[in-house]
DNA sequence: TTCGATTTGTTCGTATGTATG
DNA sequence: CCATACATACGAACAAATCGA
């Protein structure tokens, strides 16, 4: 893995949003791909010349988003969204973040919103890289 | 602000979580309200005898789950949404998180995922806190 | 307006724990 | 047992923005 970008500290541009800057950079030419496991953080800290801190925080931006999930055994580009559809009839859809609570009952990846689909039923909640809503072509 | 809750550093449940559990339920409890301002991050220092890491961490997962935001005079519940509604016909509707480039540009909220549209026409994006799909009941 | 206090933002360093291979 | 890698947590310092006197 070699290193293409250097950090610019004279930027206004803080040195963690570079780096991820740089690695969206790097998913967005299919420098990386899904699946592929980014550089540890102690190679980016060495490469970079940054603090653990400071790629840490890059890696925390990144999960938010959900461009990238963390584990035990590194940090890797999220893989393709595989969705099944569902048709509703009669209900609004919005979108949130899930709480603590149901990223563990539900199963949600990080940096995962769910779909909220309210019907006259009640609201049912939807990860939404395993789900989405097929609305009919009208008349 | 008084201390309900302290941090139990014997439990399996990191400090900062327990944290972001106790403003959770303030939440819930209604002990916090949409627009309420939250206790400064030295104020929570020194409250729950904390280092300020660990208060910034619960708060950047608050924040990432979109609970709070944060801003240079300090963290706030986040208000009530406030929503439009469309009605799209032959279209497939998912959700994700924005990316920064995006949240700049289209002024989205922290915590704030996106509704994804995709019709003949090619997809749109809509803040979810501003943004709500209404279905049609079918026949 | 100027100044100082408050508050968050950014970044470094260090240390220990846990899990895996 | 050792090396790798991430998770948690402490401390410290300075910058930047905002607000009120």
């Amino acid at each position: 893995m070699r290193r293409r970008r250097r950090i610019d500290h004279s930027l206004e541009r803080p040195a963690y949003k570079q780096l991820a800057d740089i690695i969206r950079d790097q998913v967005a030419k299919g420098e990386l791909e899904p699946g592929d496991r980014l550089p540890s953080e102690h190679d980016l800290m060495q490469g970079y010349d940054l603090s653990r801190t400071t790629v840490r925080q890059a890696f925390a931006h990144l999960r938010a988003e959900g461009a990238i999930v963390t584990g035990p055994r590194g940090s890797y580009v999220r893989g393709e969204d595989n969705r099944q559809e569902v048709t509703p009839s009669g209900a609004v859809v919005t979108a949130r973040m899930p709480s603590e609570e149901e990223r563990r009952r539900l199963a949600i990846g990080q940096g995962v919103p769910v779909l909220v689909v309210t019907t006259a039923k009640g609201d049912e909640v939807l990860p939404s890289d395993r789900w989405a809503i097929r609305i009919e072509a009208g008349e």
